[in-house]
DNA sequence: AGATCCATGTAAGACGTTACATGATTTG
DNA sequence: CAAATCATGTAACGTCTTACATGGATCT
């Protein structure tokens, strides 16, 4: 359901707008972050969006050659709020990060604590954006509310890493440095035989 | 670089597992919400793993039919963890309930209120679900880590929920029920003529 | 006996990204 | 003038999900 053609929608919701504007909306928009996509995606929702009749498309000779602006259409804008009202796919998060983290026991101290200081330096530049973006364009209730909801969840995540990280950190220092490395559970062991 | 071969690889880190074993830890083990795969992968996976040797596979025959039990070698375990260690994509979070709410100036109030009932459910959820799973594995220092930093970004979530509802709710109710409904900005409208 | 869980696998189809092909305009 | 930005589109490719095909075992 949420699918190019919506982001599309979701960008033209306020202003007319090319693919290529689209694109750059996407990515450092109010959505930045939330959600993306490519040339290669936006472009052919687009066409399919005006077969629809939820877009219209403007040709723009502005001096320059061929700039189409795409607007959304009251079906449009009829048909994206329905969507947005009807029941939505589950929330996702995939994190590397924290992913990796899982197997911290099993990784160089070194490198845990690398990934660590990158989160943090990642959470915090995605804190100073959302500051910026909140600065510049107001936005309406919505968003700020989106926007607070971010960094008040990103600075809860600063705060864990930089109170809890000597913990891990600590944990893979009593151990060698390549993890469990030759040794398998005992249980895996018998269930194996000779694995190389 | 995170692709369902390394989910596989990930679950084989702590015990032998058939297909069937490892998409069940992918939905309630401890990267639970983080990553998923359904049967369609994971089997394909699991035998380029076998080719590859960073798995082996053993039919395990216990009166009942064939169950192929898969164990991580030596070599699955090192090229597992080089992944980890190298260069890691970026986290992408998808929440279809924060791009509603961006929009939720031109939602119905009662929508928007039965979202955030619905998000505040769905995240009191995961955190009874992490909680549960702390307390019957205790898991490594990784694992405690990463729980611990779900847990404190999703209290923060449902604290700033909370406290803030009401100034989105709020929005929504000093307008028409339908949005800015059949306005369109000066610019958009001038842009597009007769729309429908 | 019927439902549900355990268990594996394949094929088709959806969806999206990357790379390619092209070219104008602006900026340093 | 070279490099970056603006601008659109297609084709190949990869990856994952859904649905299908199959059947034993366990629970009610």
């Amino acid at each position: 359901m949420l699918d190019v053609k919506m982001l599309c929608l979701a960008a033209l919701m306020g202003r007319e707008a090319s693919g290529y504007d689209i694109k750059k909306e996407l990515e450092r928009g109010s959505a930045t972050g939330l959600y993306e996509a490519s040339f290669g995606s936006i472009y052919p929702a687009l066409a399919r969006l005006a077969e629809e009749g939820n877009v219209i498309v403007r040709n723009e000779g502005n001096g320059r050659r061929d700039k189409k602006l795409y607007a959304i259409t009251a079906a449009g804008r009829a048909h994206f709020l329905k969507v947005l009202a009807g029941p939505l796919p589950d929330e996702k998060y995939r994190s590397p990060f924290l992913f990796a983290m899982l197997f911290a026991d099993d990784l160089p101290p070194e490198r845990v604590r690398a990934m660590i200081d990158h989160q943090i330096e990642n959470w915090s530049m995605k804190i100073r954006l959302i500051d910026e973006m909140t600065g510049t364009c107001s936005g309406g209730a919505g968003e700020r509310f989106v926007n607070g909801l971010g960094t008040a969840t990103l600075r809860a995540g600063l705060d864990f890493l930089q109170r809890h990280r000597a913990e891990v950190e600590a944990a893979t220092l009593s151990r060698p440095p390549v993890g469990r490395a030759p040794v398998q559970t005992s249980s895996t062991q018998a269930a194996i035989g000779a694995v190389e």
